[in-house]
DNA sequence: TTGTACGCGTTATCAT
DNA sequence: ATGATAACGCGTACAA
């Protein structure tokens, strides 16, 4: 028992046959004849022999038969995430047929340790463009030779993209919100780069996220000089923190928040409540993704409903492309506005009666 | 270009170095003059060298780095689960310092390419238990060898188990039914095997999956003829469905329903509200697992909470336990009783008046 | 500190 | 249908 593992040249010796031949009875790459074949999965079965070594054979087919996901977040919290579950499950479903299993990796290993985007036996890559190292891991990659597919950020020439119309939408709710005759309008943005604290910003040309710049930019096409503030993640109490401080000054209270996620905006209705103003009486708050999100009743947002799973799957089927030689085209989705429960007409402004 | 990629032995020769040392440049397990670091490094740079070949250091070494993670259903759907989402999160903390990855996997590869546990270059598994091919899949584990942690299952001697006290559990919640003076129960279980389709059943001998198996004995422990319902799945759909039948004949209406479930809970809720039943006044529901469930509100489940994320911590420590060659012993949670709001006295029978 | 030599376990190719 | 041979790209004793 403490000796060492059976390996193929070991079965091919007890069946009396040649390596090659005992590979290919498991790899059924070429006929072989009955008799041999009984007489390798005997000598497999005695010597307790359950198949080749996966790391070997990766090694001499130059595949590893995985496809790693890259996430710029605490695994666990990624999942917290529905419109990252989603995609997840579509692109799941997509690579599926590939024979290729999903590795989950984020982009920036904190213990030093970890099996990154560096090390991984990976096939190949999905980079989910909403991470503010985007352009490092793609780097990482591309030196590697890996083929590659973001979704959601500018990846430059040659690299798939899989795309939500994140300007026009995002534009469409802000003009539902100018014909409800809003003027003072706060974005609530997604962060705008890695390692990006809360706060309020000015300068747009410091976002180096991708959809966070697109989304601000379909705001800006209507409130061209609506003030930013950028949270340090996509959350609900992230919302809430920001809420409260959009909030706190009653002289400078906007009358309508464009929060760049669903769950921004459920944090944001939080604490307008908080701070006793009525939505969308008192202030209209609209998100995007389309999730369903908890606790948030009896609100339904107003957003943009996404095709997270369509996203994901089509950044799978993509890989699958590539994997397969093929060249994968970047692919363009669609959101659809819906309009909820949380917005509606602008107050009245105190300071400018009738 | 389209030359092939470069090797560590390219970096050397081009360096004007062996091999090894240009190895030990890049891995650092021994001490290197600065000027020949320097050249490695330089040569490396030039040639396009971006560091050793993940699948032959894997296969030199032995490790592959990767851990994967065993579910049963769609990949995607598993996420929906939160119970599986925390544990995920729990599990991706507690492997991240060892240096380790979570590959994704099913236990059932339906198309028959995929790569599964037989092919995939695992250096250690979990599995979870509440699956009905746990059986298949520990023999194929252990077969090759690999170090293996079970959540919630019976895995025999020599695996560790993170394991729930599912049956006293679910006797408290099945007490408190009791209390409140219930006596016409009907409990809506999980599936019971792989491939199971919802429907009654009456042999209790015919579950092979664990936890259905001690969620249901800790009922029977309170109510020993309670009739079985089984869904095919953990989702409020399934719940929907199961509970539309168990509240079909208006003769045979239980009082209460005990699921085994918060998703399946939530769905015989609604089921019992579609079917006019008012919650808890006219039946009483229990889940088990203690999440949020959306859009259950204005109710609130009476459940058992259980500690999920130290679940997947606990499962993760055990196999970075493992992979030190330490021993992992197997640990046991508890869950918490929570009384909600879809729990009340049992309705006087019609039948049998004061 | 650097180099030599070998093995990790497979599989593709080509010849028989 | 089967077998011989040669990589695949690297890490690591061990010797120098």
């Amino acid at each position: 028992m403490s000796t060492r593992r059976a390996t193929i040249s070991d079965v091919a010796r007890e069946a009396g046959v040649s390596p090659s031949t005992a590979s290919v009875v498991f790899s059924g790459k070429t006929p072989v004849s009955d008799a041999t074949r009984r007489r390798v999965l005997d000598a497999a079965a005695a010597l307790g022999y359950t198949g080749p070594d996966p790391r070997a054979a990766s090694l001499r087919r130059g595949r590893s038969g995985i496809v790693g996901v890259v996430f710029e977040e605490h695994l666990g919290t990624a999942f917290l995430d529905p419109v990252k579950t989603q995609m997840m499950d579509g692109l799941a479903e997509a690579v599926a047929p590939l024979g290729a299993g999903l590795l989950l990796l984020r982009d920036h290993d904190p213990t030093g340790v970890g099996p990154t985007l560096t090390t991984a036996p990976l096939d190949a890559a999905v980079l989910i463009g909403c991470s503010g190292r985007l352009r490092e891991s793609l780097d990482v990659v591309r030196a590697r030779g890996i083929p590659v597919v973001v979704t959601e950020g500018d990846a430059g020439p040659g690299v798939p993209r899989i795309e939500l119309d994140n300007r026009e939408a995002q534009r469409q709710a802000a003009s539902h919100l100018r014909t409800l005759g809003h003027r003072d309008v706060v974005v609530l943005a997604l962060p705008i780069r890695a390692g990006w604290e809360r706060g309020w910003f000015d300068d747009d040309t410091e976002i180096s996220v991708d959809v966070t710049r697109a989304r601000l930019a379909g705001a800006r096409d209507v409130f061209p000089d609506a003030a930013t503030y950028a949270a340090a993640g996509s959350f609900i109490d992230e919302g809430l923190a920001a809420g409260r401080v959009i909030f706190a000054d009653p002289e400078r209270r906007p009358t309508a928040v464009i929060a760049q996620s669903d769950l921004l905006a459920a944090g944001a209705v939080r604490a307008a409540e908080e701070a006793g103003l009525r939505v969308p009486e008192d202030v209209s708050i609209t998100g995007f993704d389309g999730i369903v999100v908890d606790g948030l009743a009896p609100h339904e947002l107003t957003t943009l409903v996404q095709p997270a799973t369509d996203k994901g799957r089509a950044a799978g089927e993509a890989v699958a492309a590539m994997l397969e030689g093929r060249d994968a085209a970047s692919i363009s989705f669609t959101c659809v506005f819906r309009e909820g429960t949380t917005t509606g007409p602008a107050p009245a402004a105190p300071s400018t009666p009738a």
